[in-house]
DNA sequence: TATCTCATTGACCTATTTGGTCAATATGTC
DNA sequence: GACATATTGACCAAATAGGTCAATGAGATA
């Protein structure tokens, strides 16, 4: 359960979960360098194996932590009866928000994390899976007020449109959070950017 | 120049290429194989070095290639006289289609080309930069008629909606693309599904 | 059938990188 | 000074990198 790492200091603990989450994210399992790892987290490569084992267990460790704070402090917090689609997906943006300032990396590394070389890991991951529960398309557009929007749209159309113009407004952002360094980013502007947006949505799709 | 790849015949060049094109577009000049581009393409390592010659000059005739296909076959035939944006976009996407047919990751390719760790291939993609016309959002959203869309949207945000809507609508249609193996896809349905869409979006844009 | 030609293979080369270890050192505490 | 813990980087075997080349296959010519 990688419990030196656990028990490990917040700044340089992050340091290292931050690092391999990019290096997930971006490689997959297989094409991911622990070299890179350690490189990025600051410390030597022999400390780095002295808290996590192995690359195989800081992988598994992630995942774990991942679906964990995601479904805790996401998943959780989100609520669905929230008809209005603008609203529920303010809502998301607010919870996605909060995670992404610790973690820049965790949703990106959460739908990589899927297939790999190593039979291994895929049967852990498999194991892993069921029950999950995961955030998709389906779930966040089920059930929304129909009744405010426009006369004469195609409704599914009009959701896909939402939900496109939703994935550039987010990698627009992740793109603003990963390229400052400076761990402080400007929280209340980046709200009102998204007001903006959804306030835009609102005079296209609404009556 | 490599001539030997040239004077192939079509069916195995065109493997070799759109391999070594895929290869590269996925993991980047540096962290491509040229292992796993002989053996997409079908042929043994040995073969696929007597016609490139290197991994270098390999890459690189990939990337003339590339450009002048995108400016011969796309960028030239474009008329950015059309104001409509609408039908804009939809004249790109006829013409990308046609590219795609041959080269489903031609695009993907062009984007990714840009950084290597290879000093020698950085300084040649830099000298190539020069004077190279590129297609992006200020050309593709630029001069059209703003008279049409509806009174109280902010334009600017509209134009990043319409970009973000066709993003994700061009991912898709990659995605289907890619997923079939059989070179044929139906181009008919692909072009209804354009319209559709651009129907939609006219409905929500313009008065 | 024998010979010449050229396409094609895969074993092989060296150099680098991989995940991972460990003896040696730095650092701090009593 | 002695002890304990934190930390390093040289080192390992195994794998993989880009690239070569002697050996084979197949087809045409005679």
């Amino acid at each position: 359960m990688l419990l030196k790492l656990v028990d490990l200091e917040e700044k340089r603990r992050d340091a290292i979960l931050n690092a391999a989450l990019k290096e997930f994210a971006t490689k997959g399992f297989d094409e991911a360098s622990t070299n890179v790892i350690a490189k990025e987290s600051g410390i030597s490569k022999g400390l780095m194996f002295h808290y996590v084992n192995s690359k195989k267990d800081l992988f598994l460790f992630l995942y774990d932590y991942c679906t964990d704070i995601i479904n805790n402090e996401y998943l959780e917090l989100m609520n669905f009866n929230e008809r209005d689609i603008f609203e529920r997906l303010r809502q998301s943006y607010l919870l996605q928000l909060e995670l992404l300032r610790k973690h820049p990396w965790i949703f990106e590394f959460n739908k990589v994390s899927t297939i790999t070389k190593s039979e291994e890991i895929n049967k852990e991951l498999e194991e892993r899976l069921k029950g999950k529960q995961s955030l998709c398309y389906e779930t966040m557009f089920d059930l929304i007020d129909e009744s405010r929007f426009r006369e004469g749209l195609d409704f599914e159309r009009c959701k896909q449109l939402i939900f496109w113009a939703n994935v550039g407004f987010t990698n627009q952002i992740l793109e603003d959070i990963r390229t400052l360094e400076n761990n402080e980013f400007d929280y209340d502007k980046i709200i009102a950017r998204i007001d903006g947006y959804f306030n835009e949505l609102r005079k296209l799709f609404y009556k």
